[in-house]
DNA sequence: ACGATACTGCATACGACGTTCGCAGAAAAG
DNA sequence: CTTTTCTGCGAACGTCGTATGCAGTATCGT
């Protein structure tokens, strides 16, 4: 009968007390995986590279962790309790959602690997159980099948992972042209000039909208908050910013 | 001078003929990898799992291509070529992006590798391209920056992705029980029920939607159009659908 | 016609990865 | 104190992406 106890880690108790003390604790192993992800990207997150930080060997690590991937549910679960719930409780629906979106686009900010773990997986942690269940009480009012408010809430997510991702992109390309989306950038025009293609080539050719730095807080809240009236809307909404 | 010509594959010439003539050619390998990646996944596609269906050496395959990377988007934009733009030209806007969601939806549900492939990487190859310019042709008629178009194309791309890996998921879920969502499922209701997190209780207590099978197409249009007028709408839409 | 050139496929190998196995030792249970 | 059940971990296995160098072949310049 060694049958294992449970199929997911959060189910699985991290310690069944007989033996010695373990030296360390998921906790910590989370923590250092975030650090690493967060120095040096998803990939720097290595079995190896955690048991060094842990000052460990790495076959030690599977006493915590079944996988590399419960790891990385283990960090993604970890900067999910950055999450702030302290703005909400406005009464507005739409209010607290946005605000919602502005807490998770921070986290995703702060942890740009974020957006690579949780773009294949649907994290299901103890943190994110509180987002989901946050994000129903601001929807609590709403008339709308419960089925409903899910879909909306996971098809919003996507929605502000997307935007993050595209900021994140152009802040990389910003600061240190990554000669990838130059060479992106010559393929393109090279397309678009080839003489197919006239509505790209327009669209390039428009200069981004103004010689002035455009600032991505007011397109992400005014994204937000069009896709949430869209998905979500019961009566037209009075044209929002 | 042995510079690399082009940093990007669609950059750089399939063949410069000089030598003997090449075994195979970048779109049978494409279409060798997006065999294997149909049949048992993303994961499948190895360099060595093609060179051995194309009967050559593994090393063979880094005459046509430079990394693995570069194989998957090969594979993208082949598969980005069963893409049909028969159905536009409707005149409204929002019927044309309709359809090309649809188009969009059926290549997903036909290589559900896609939504891993294109989660991370933005694919650039020329069907990609031919994808933006009949996306931007839609949109001609209106009346907004192109710059807002972009963003909404891009957007408006994932909430299909984000859609669609729903609809595969649970497609999975319902005929294999893949036993990974049966721990989901009680983990969730186990959290549920320990008191804190009462919306998310009733949440799940209330059973989806009806007893009848929920027919995904539906749902789809309607989450789709709304996200769109949401995100293109200049004045205030006539709550369709 | 014929070397020089620039390509071809490929055998081999390297290093890094996730993961498994089994064992010596330590703490708790009886 | 014995037994049980945990601990950390040395060592290894298998697989992966990729680099290197070499023998052979088709084209080009002359």
């Amino acid at each position: 009968m060694t049958e294992a106890s449970g199929h997911s880690i959060w189910l699985r108790p991290e310690r069944a007390g007989r033996g010695p003390a373990p030296a360390f604790d998921r906790d910590r192993i989370a923590a250092v995986g975030v650090a690493l992800a967060d120095a040096d990207g998803l990939a720097a997150v290595t079995m190896r590279a955690v048991a060094v930080v842990l000052g460990a060997a790495p076959a030690s690590l599977y006493r915590y962790v079944a996988t590399r991937d419960e790891l990385l549910e283990l960090m993604i679960d970890r900067v999910n309790g950055e999450l702030s719930y302290a703005a909400l409780g406005s009464g507005r629906w739409l209010d607290d959602l946005l605000a919602l979106a502005r807490q998770s686009r921070s986290v995703y900010l702060a942890h740009p690997w974020l957006l690579d773990a949780t773009a294949t997986r649907v994290p299901l942690g103890p943190k994110a159980v509180d987002y989901l269940e946050h994000a129903l009480a601001a929807l609590a009012e709403l008339d709308v099948s419960p089925r409903t408010k899910l879909e909306a809430i996971g098809t919003y997510g996507a929605i502000v992972r997307s935007m993050v991702r595209m900021e994140v992109t152009q802040r990389l390309a910003g600061q240190s042209v990554p000669q990838w989306q130059q060479a992106q950038a010559e393929y393109l025009t090279r397309v678009a000039s080839a003489g197919h293609h006239p509505h790209l080539a327009t669209a390039l050719a428009t200069p981004p909208p103004g010689a002035e730095k455009q600032q991505p807080e007011p397109l992400f809240d005014r994204v937000v908050t069009r896709v949430l009236t869209g998905l979500l809307q019961t009566a037209c909404p009075t044209s929002a910013v």
